[in-house]
DNA sequence: GACTACGCTATCC
DNA sequence: GGATAGCGTAGTC
């Protein structure tokens, strides 16, 4: 039987390091870690760079394939999520009206997304345009947001 | 059954 | 008009 390894790396970023989880070229986990710095092989090297270009505001869109781990629900959601362009906002009510659902059970999908950042969960907001909460905290989300709208 | 990264409504100042 | 509290809601653990 064929066997892919899943390889860890630790990236570090502008934001804090974050844990890398990949398998073959696809991602399978993005997430903050308190867990020193260190690089595995060129992939995560890759995508070290993109993400750096993506904080100094030279990147916009990411084109890594992902493979996050969840229920049904969590996907449908994640892959709405994905839909949002960069720069730009939606409601958690406005998502859970696509695919027939309340806001409550999005934000829930949302707090559970594995892969920060690729899937772009900073981007949703509260309906009366307060930004409601984030994994990593709203000050991080509102830094999120402000670079978008900057680099624009 | 308890817990949410929400939203609406009622009810206070 | 604002702040706050209560409740409905849907999905997860």
């Amino acid at each position: 039987m064929k066997q892919n390894y899943i390889i860890t790396s630790i990236i570090k970023t502008k934001i804090g390091n974050f844990l890398l989880e990949f398998e073959k070229d696809n991602i399978l986990k993005f997430l903050p870690t308190k867990r020193k710095a260190f690089l595995i092989n060129g992939f995560a090297k890759n995508i070290e760079n993109h993400i750096n270009n993506y904080f100094s505001g030279k990147e916009n869109s990411f084109s890594f394939r992902i493979k996050p781990n969840g229920t049904n629900f969590q996907r449908k959601v994640w892959l709405e999520v994905l839909k949002i362009k960069y720069g730009e906002t939606c409601s958690y009510f406005d998502i859970a009206n696509k695919i027939s659902t309340s806001p409550r059970a999005v934000g829930n999908a949302c707090a559970k997304n594995p892969c920060l950042l690729f899937i772009p969960c900073h981007r949703i907001i509260n309906k009366n345009n307060v930004l409601g909460n984030y994994q990593m905290g709203i000050n991080i989300k509102k830094i999120l947001l402000n670079l978008e709208k900057e680099a624009r």
